[in-house]
RNA sequence: GGGGGAUUAGCUCAGUUGGUUAGAGCACUUGCUUGACAUGCAAGGGGUCACUGGUUCGAGUCCAGUAUCUCCCA
C-alpha cells in the first residue's frame, strides 16, 4: 500500500462496481421501511457547482446511512427542462449562424433544443457521479419525458375544469431579452441608481396653475391615464375632481384620490401609468381607468408613445429632453430605487400588461399550511417555517404562461366555433359542434417549468399512474434536502401540489442547507469569478475529501464560507485512516488466522482477563462515538456527525489508542497481540462504517483491502453499527468511571510532556518521572500499565512517592502530582513564583465558588446537584491550595 | 419600509433544555527523520463571548434596546 491515499485509482473503480452490482438500486419488493428522496433537479444546462455539491454530499450521506440501517431506500435523480435557459443556450448557438428560433420555426426549433438536450443534458449527471453521488439512476426522470408531461398535462386540465387556472389581462413581469413573462419572484430586486424627476402638470382649465409630480421613470408618461393624490393630503383636497394635462401629450387625465399614494415620497403626487406598472395597474382598476400601452414586447416604445420605435431607455433620455425643453422640468435629484431584473438573463424588468395564465392559489395554499401547522411536514431549522407562513398568507396567484417554445404547451384548444375547452389528448375534434381539427387551435404559450417542477415527487413515481408500484411504496417521500433560496419557488409549491392531487404532502422533513460563499461571505458566481469548481477539487483532493471537508463545516441553515484550504481537512484526514489502516494491517499478517471478514460479521470475544484500562476506554468511546453519530444524523446535524467520528478516529483512535496498542503489537506476548488485533479491527470496522456515508470511496477501498467484506459485497450495505450491549460491557467491565480514568490517565501524561518541554529536555533523553498518585488504588492501577506510560512519557524509569513532590518542577492533576525530579534543574526562586501564582489562580476560582456557597438564595433556589457540585468544587480547591502551600513552605527549607 | 439571521481566538465556525476555569480546525510559536502517517507527532500562546440595560441564586446561552453585517420580501 501507498504511504498516501491515491484516490484517483479508486474513485472511478468503485463507482462502478456499485452500479454493476446495482447497490443504488431501489426495489419496493424488497424487506425494508421505505426511505424515499427525491433529488431537487438541477437544470438540464446546469453544470455542478459548489451548491449542487453540497445539496447532493447532505442527501447522499442521508441515503447511504438511511440504507446501512436496512431501510429500502430510494434516492430519485432527474434533471428539469428549465425552460427560458435552455432556450437561451440554444438561442445563442443558433445566433452564430445567423439564425433565430423564428428562421426555423416552432417545431424545428424544439428538435434543436432536444438535440441539445441528448447531446449535452447529460453533464451534470455525470457530474453527481463523480461526487459519489448513489442515485438509482435506473429511474432518473426528466420534466419534458413522456410521463412527466402526462402529469402536467393532467395536473393543467384538472386546475381548468375547477376554475383554479384562468386567464386574464394582468401586470406582469415581462423580460424584453428573452421575450416572456416571468413570476413575480423570477423578478429579482437589486438597488438601481437613478433619478427621481420633478415634472410639472398643468392643472386643465387653469393658466399658470401646476401640480408636481416625481417620478423614476418619464419614459411611461406617455402611458399616464391619471394622477393620483392621498385623500388625507390637505395640500391638495382642491384638486379632487380636477383634471390635469399630460405635458408633450396634451391629454386631459384626472386627479384621482388614492390611499395607496404615500404622502411622504416626492411631492405627494404620482403620476399613473396603469399599464406599465404593477402598483398603477390596481389603482387603475380601482378607479376604472383605461390602461394605455406605450411599448413594444421588445422594450421599445410603440405607436401609442410619440416615440415610436425608440429603446426604452433611450425613450427615457429624450422624453426628459423634450420636458427640459417644455419647461417642465422642476429639478433632478438623485434616487436609489429597487428595481425587477430577469433572473436569467439580468434585464431590467418591464411591468407589462398582457393576457397570461394563473393559477389561484389561496385554495391550494390552505390544506398546505395546515401539512405544516400540523408537523406532517417539519423544516429544518425550524425557523423557516416562518418564512414559509408569511410567504403563504400573503400569496398571489401564479402567473404560469410563458411565451417560449420550449417546455409543455398548454393543453387548451379553441376552435373556430368559439369553444375553449382543455384536454391532456390532442383532440380529434371540437366537443361542442364536432368539427375537424383543422378547425381547432392550440394556445401558444408554454407553462413555467415549475409548473412541473411542482408535481416532482410524485410525477417521478409513476403518478397519474394510479397503481404505480413506486408510487404506493415510496410516496410520501421522506427527506427533502435544498436550499433556502427555493422555499418559494418549490418547496412551498410542491406541498400544494402534493396536498392537492395525492391528498398527502410530498415529504415529512424538509432540510434546509445553506448558502455556499466565498472566504469573504460573497455567493459564488461567475461573474465574480471567485466560483471554487467541486471537479477541481476532485481532481486535486479526492470526492472524499470535498464531501468530507463540506459536512465538516455545514451548521443547519447556515452559510458556508469556502476557500481551497478547507479541503486539506479532508484529505489529511484520508490520509490518516490510510496510514492506520496499513499499520493494522501490517500487524495482522503476524496473527495467525486473523479473520477480519469474521470481526465485521460476528463481532468479538474477548477474554477480559487481560482486558486493560486502555482497551475498555476505545470500547467505550467507540459505543459513545456511535451514538452521536446515529444522533446526530437523525437530527440533520452533519457537522456534529463529521467532527464526532473525525474526532475519534484521530484524536481517540490513532493519537492515543494505536499508540498504546504498539506495547502490545511489539510485544510478543501472542494472546495479547491476538486480542489488541480483535479490538483494533472492531473498533476500526466499525469507523469505517460510520465514516461510509460522508467518504464512500476509501471507506470501500478498505472495506475490501483489509477484507472486512467478499469481494461482491458492499460497505454500504453492511449494517449501521450499533453500541456494544450492556451484557459486553458488563463482562468487560467497560464502564464510564474506567472511561474517565483513562482519560485523567492522559491528563497526567500530557502534563509530564508538557514539563519536559518546558524543561527544555531533548525528547529522545530517557529521563526519569516523579509521581505522587492521590491514592493507593490510583497508584496500583498506573503500575499496571507502567510500560505504555513509560513509552508515552519516554520515560526511562517512574518512581512513585508517597510523599507530595517538591524542589522540582511538577504539575498536580486529578490523578496526582507529577514531576521531573533533577538536581538543579530548576530554578527555584522561579518555581516558587510560579507556584504562587498557581496558588492565586486557585484562590481566585474558591472565591468564586465559595461565593455561590455563601449565597442563601443560592442555597435555596438552585438544584441540589449544582450544590453538591459547588461543594465538591470547594473541597477539591482548598486541597488543592493546601498541598500548593505546603511545597511552598518546603522549598523555603 | 416589513421580516429572518448573524456578531464567540488572527481566520472559519461549534457551544442542543441557563449551571465547574468558553471549545475545534486553520494560521502562529517551540521542539521532533518517535519502528502507520511531516497530508505527520508532541507541547504552547491567543477570547472583557459586538455594546447597553433587564430577568435570575447564576447569562456566551433568556428578554428589551443600540450598532454593524447579511439574506428574504415589498
Amino acid at each position: 500500500m501507498d504511504k498516501h491515499f491515491n484516490p484517483a485509482k479508486i474513485e472511478a473503480k468503485w463507482y462502478e462496481f456499485w452500479e454493476k452490482t446495482g447497490q443504488f438500486k431501489a426495489d419496493p419488493e424488497q424487506p425494508g421501511e421505505p426511505y424515499c428522496i427525491v433529488i431537487p433537479p438541477p437544470n438540464v444546462t446546469g453544470i455542478l457547482h459548489m451548491g449542487h455539491a453540497l445539496n447532493n454530499t447532505v442527501q447522499d450521506v442521508l441515503a447511504r446511512w438511511r440504507r446501512m440501517q436496512g431501510r429500502n431506500v430510494l434516492w430519485l435523480p432527474g434533471t428539469d427542462h428549465a425552460g427560458i435557459a435552455t432556450q437561451n443556450v440554444v438561442e445563442k448557438a443558433l445566433g452564430t449562424d445567423g439564425k433565430s428560433r423564428q428562421d426555423l420555426g416552432r417545431e424545428a426549433f424544439i428538435d434543436r433544443v432536444w438535440q441539445w438536450r441528448f447531446q449535452y443534458g447529460d453533464t451534470i449527471v455525470n457530474q453527481l457521479k463523480k461526487l459519489g453521488c448513489s442515485c438509482d439512476w435506473s429511474r432518473e426522470r426528466f420534466t419534458m419525458d413522456e410521463g412527466l408531461s402526462r402529469a402536467v398535462a393532467e395536473v393543467f386540465c384538472s386546475l381548468y375544469e375547477e376554475d383554479l387556472v384562468y386567464r386574464g389581462n394582468y401586470i406582469v413581469n415581462w423580460s424584453p431579452r428573452c421575450g416572456t413573462a416571468l413570476a413575480d419572484d423570477e423578478s429579482e430586486h437589486e438597488p438601481n441608481e437613478g433619478h427621481l424627476w420633478h415634472v410639472r402638470y398643468p392643472v386643465a382649465g387653469q393658466p399658470d396653475a401646476f401640480v408636481e409630480i416625481a417620478t423614476t421613470r418619464p419614459e411611461t408618461l406617455p402611458g399616464d391615464t391619471a394622477v393620483a393624490v392621498n385623500p388625507k393630503d390637505e395640500r391638495y383636497t382642491h384638486l379632487h375632481g380636477k383634471y390635469v394635462i399630460l405635458p408633450l401629450s396634451n391629454r386631459e387625465i384626472p386627479v384621482v384620490v388614492d390611499d395607496y399614494v404615500e404622502r411622504d415620497f416626492g411631492t405627494g403626487v404620482v403620476k399613473i401609468t396603469p399599464a406599465h406598472d404593477p402598483n398603477d395597474f390596481f389603482v387603475g382598476q380601482r378607479h376604472d381607468l383605461p390602461a394605455l400601452n406605450i411599448m413594444n414586447d421588445d422594450g421599445t416604445m410603440n405607436e401609442h408613445s410619440g416615440y415610436d420605435g425608440l429603446d426604452r431607455f433611450e425613450c427615457r433620455k429624450k422624453i426628459v429632453e423634450d420636458l427640459e425643453k417644455g419647461g417642465f422640468i422642476v429639478r433632478v435629484e438623485p434616487y436609489t430605487n429597487s428595481v425587477g431584473h430577469c433572473y436569467r438573463c439580468d434585464t431590467v424588468i418591464e411591468p407589462r400588461l398582457s393576457k397570461q395564465w394563473f393559477v389561484r392559489m389561496q385554495p391550494l395554499a390552505k390544506p398546505a399550511m395546515e401539512a405544516v401547522r400540523s408537523g406532517r411536514v417539519k423544516f429544518t431549522p425550524k425557523r423557516y417555517e416562518n418564512v414559509y407562513f408569511t410567504w403563504m398568507e400573503n400569496i398571489r396567484d401564479w402567473c404560469i404562461s410563458r411565451q417560449i417554445w420550449w417546455g409543455h404547451r398548454i393543453p387548451v384548444y379553441t376552435c373556430t366555433c368559439g369553444h375553449e375547452w382543455a384536454t391532456p389528448a390532442t383532440p380529434e375534434e371540437c366537443p361542442k359542434c364536432q368539427n375537424s381539427s383543422e378547425e381547432i387551435s392550440q394556445e401558444t404559450d408554454v407553462l413555467d417549468t415549475w409548473f412541473s417542477s411542482w408535481l416532482w415527487p410524485f410525477s417521478t413515481l409513476g403518478w397519474p399512474e394510479k397503481d404505480s408500484r413506486d408510487l404506493k411504496f415510496y410516496y410520501p417521500t421522506s427527506d427533502l434536502v435544498t436550499a433556502p433560496d427555493i422555499i418559494f419557488f418549490w418547496v412551498a409549491r410542491m406541498i400544494m401540489a402534493g396536498c392537492k392531487f395525492m391528498n398527502e404532502p410530498p415529504f415529512s422533513n424538509v432540510v434546509i442547507h445553506g448558502v455556499v460563499r466565498d472566504s469573504e461571505g460573497r455567493k459564488m458566481s461567475k461573474s465574480l469569478g471567485n466560483s471554487i469548481d467541486p471537479l477541481d477539487i476532485i481532481s486535486k483532493y479526492s470526492a472524499d475529501s470535498l464531501r468530507f471537508s463540506l459536512m465538516q463545516i455545514t451548521a443547519p441553515g447556515v452559510d458556508l464560507h469556502v476557500d481551497m484550504g478547507k479541503f486539506e481537512i479532508g484529505r489529511n484526514f484520508a490520509t490518516k485512516i490510510w496510514n492506520a489502516a496499513r499499520f493494522m494491517m501490517m500487524h495482522a499478517e503476524k496473527v495467525p488466522f486473523f479473520d477480519w471478514q469474521d470481526v465485521a460479521a460476528n463481532g468479538i470475544k474477548l477474554e477480559p482477563s487481560i482486558l486493560r484500562d486502555d482497551d475498555k476506554h476505545i470500547l467505550y468511546a467507540c459505543s459513545k462515538t456511535i451514538e452521536t453519530v446515529t444522533s446526530s444524523l437523525g437530527k440533520y446535524r452533519f457537522q456534529d456527525a463529521a467532527l464526532a467520528i473525525y474526532d475519534f478516529i484521530w484524536a481517540n483512535f490513532c493519537d492515543w489508542y494505536l499508540e498504546y496498542a504498539k506495547g502490545n503489537l511489539y510485544g510478543g506476548d501472542d494472546v495479547r497481540l491476538r486480542q489488541t488485533m480483535l479490538i483494533l479491527a472492531d473498533v476500526f470496522g466499525k469507523a469505517l462504517r460510520l465514516l461510509h456515508p460522508f467518504m464512500p470511496f476509501i471507506t470501500e477501498e478498505l472495506w475490501h483491502a483489509m477484507g472486512f467484506g467478499d469481494d461482491e459485497e458492499s460497505i454500504m450495505r453492511a449494517p449501521w453499527p450499533k453500541p456494544y450491549s450492556a451484557s459486553q460491557n458488563s463482562k468487560w467491565s467497560v464502564s464510564e468511571e474506567i472511561y474517565n480514568f483513562v482519560e485523567s490517565k492522559r491528563e497526567m501524561i500530557t502534563a509530564g510532556r508538557a514539563l519536559r518541554a518546558d524543561s527544555n529536555l531533548p525528547p529522545s533523553q530517557e529521563i526519569t518521572f516523579a509521581v505522587n498518585a492521590i491514592s493507593s488504588k490510583v497508584q496500583n492501577k498506573m503500575q499496571e500499565d507502567l510500560e505504555y506510560i513509560k513509552k508515552a512519557l519516554r520515560a526511562g524509569s517512574i518512581e512513585f512517592s508517597s510523599e507530595p513532590l517538591s524542589g522540582f518542577p511538577f504539575t498536580t492533576c486529578a490523578l496526582g502530582a507529577i514531576g521531573i525530579p533533577l538536581e538543579g534543574l530548576v530554578d527555584v526562586e522561579a518555581e516558587k513564583i510560579r507556584i504562587s501564582e498557581e496558588i492565586n489562580k486557585l484562590t481566585g476560582f474558591l472565591k468564586t465558588v465559595e461565593a455561590k456557597l455563601d449565597n442563601e438564595t443560592f442555597l435555596s433556589k438552585a438544584p441540589q446537584k449544582i450544590i453538591d457540585q459547588q461543594k465538591a468544587r470547594r473541597e477539591e480547591l482548598l486541597a488543592d491550595i493546601e498541598r500548593q502551600k505546603k511545597i511552598l513552605e518546603l522549598s523555603d527549607k
